[in-house]
DNA sequence: CACTATAAAGAACGAACGTTCTGTTGTCAA
DNA sequence: TTGACAACAGAACGTTCGTTCTTTATAGTG
């Protein structure tokens, strides 16, 4: 048995597309095709340094599972894909999120904790749970995360005099008029709030 | 094969514990140990039967799950339990919501459409889906579903002169001073919002 | 008492699955 | 040229699973 190499970050990625939107459970013969071989114990081997890797897991059924980590490599550090069970650490206990809506697209739907309460006029908390969609562009009244600074920021997206504004939900809070381009990460398309036991 | 029969619906109940918090996938072997039979013929007979009665369904891998009324008799019409996926309609779309903290007490665990925005300083909006545990009892501060006029209310749980009220969060809004005993149907433990696209 | 429907047990069988072991390439360095 | 190793392929085996068929026990009814 060998470590994980790079032959192994190339199933690692078929094995993403794969649990993106799995519709079956996958088992050692389907995975052969996932995968492009022939050899069931080959696949064995490959699931197998995934595991010891720390990308996927067993369940007491025996079924292979991703774990948190699968997708973090491909997104941002707090981002998380929904449309598959993930689990995501919102303050206290993990909270399971699938969005059928969303299973369309599963790898454009990200979860991202909100900081702060600049939108909390919209009813947004600080360490509510955002349901974003990965998109380049937004509609005007869109609440959409934008990157402002390199940090993700949650703001409805407004136009002023012909140039787009981001406009908080807090009158303590400024309106951003970003130069130049604005950089739009997604668009808010759900929200789940937990409340402390 | 015969109807959905009386003797059914004690299996029904028994799959309902099941289905509360299942761990693994369901075979006709472990069933047997659920309906407490040793046949698995017969345990096939039974879910053909709760199937034919819109219970439960198959999926394209053969594997039996409940279907949104399986746990409908038992709450109000408006209630799901959450514990395990099951679907909510809530506008348009479905959302599919598990928690893993919740499943430790899944029966107790339900989803309520919000309705109105008596509670909107609190963040919590028309078509809100709340996610309540249902208890009797909760503390001064808790957000609460309580049952006034036989109609589930979302309030905040206070104290006033030694009597409990329900407090609204939102000004336009009465306080709700219930005369006598002070039904608590459970309370608020989580938040969902669905945007729409 | 005989008849019949219901409720369940149990055997039998093939297909699918996971596991293990052995065999076959291809590559690369010594 | 040979040896070693990585990357598979494929056979073999035991187990589990779902399905079907046959048989048995129980309860009710005329």
């Amino acid at each position: 048995m060998t470590d994980f190499n790079s032959k192994d970050a190339e199933y690692l990625s078929k094995l993403q597309d794969y649990y993106a939107n799995w519709k079956s459970i996958p088992s050692y013969a389907s995975l052969c095709e996932v995968f492009g071989i022939a050899s069931k114990s080959w696949v064995k081997a490959i699931l197998t340094r995934l595991s010891e890797a720390g990308f996927i897991e067993r369940t007491p059924d025996g079924i292979w599972v991703p774990m948190r980590q699968f997708f973090a490599r491909s997104l941002a550090e707090s981002a998380v894909p929904a449309g598959m069970p993930v689990s995501v650490n919102s303050g206290q206990g993990e909270l399971f999120v699938i969005d059928e809506m969303l299973i369309d697209t599963p790898s454009k739907t990200t979860l991202i904790p909100v900081k702060g309460d600049s939108m909390i006029e919209a009813g947004i908390h600080d360490g509510d749970v955002a349901v974003v969609e990965k998109r380049m562009s937004a509609n005007v009244g869109d609440i959409v995360v934008a990157i402002v600074d390199s940090e993700f920021t949650l703001k409805t997206l407004d136009k002023e005099r012909g140039k787009f504004i981001l406009r908080p939900a807090n009158q303590a809070y400024p309106v951003i008029r970003p130069q130049g381009m604005l950089e739009i990460f997604g668009v808010l398309v759900g929200l789940i709030r937990k409340y402390r036991k």
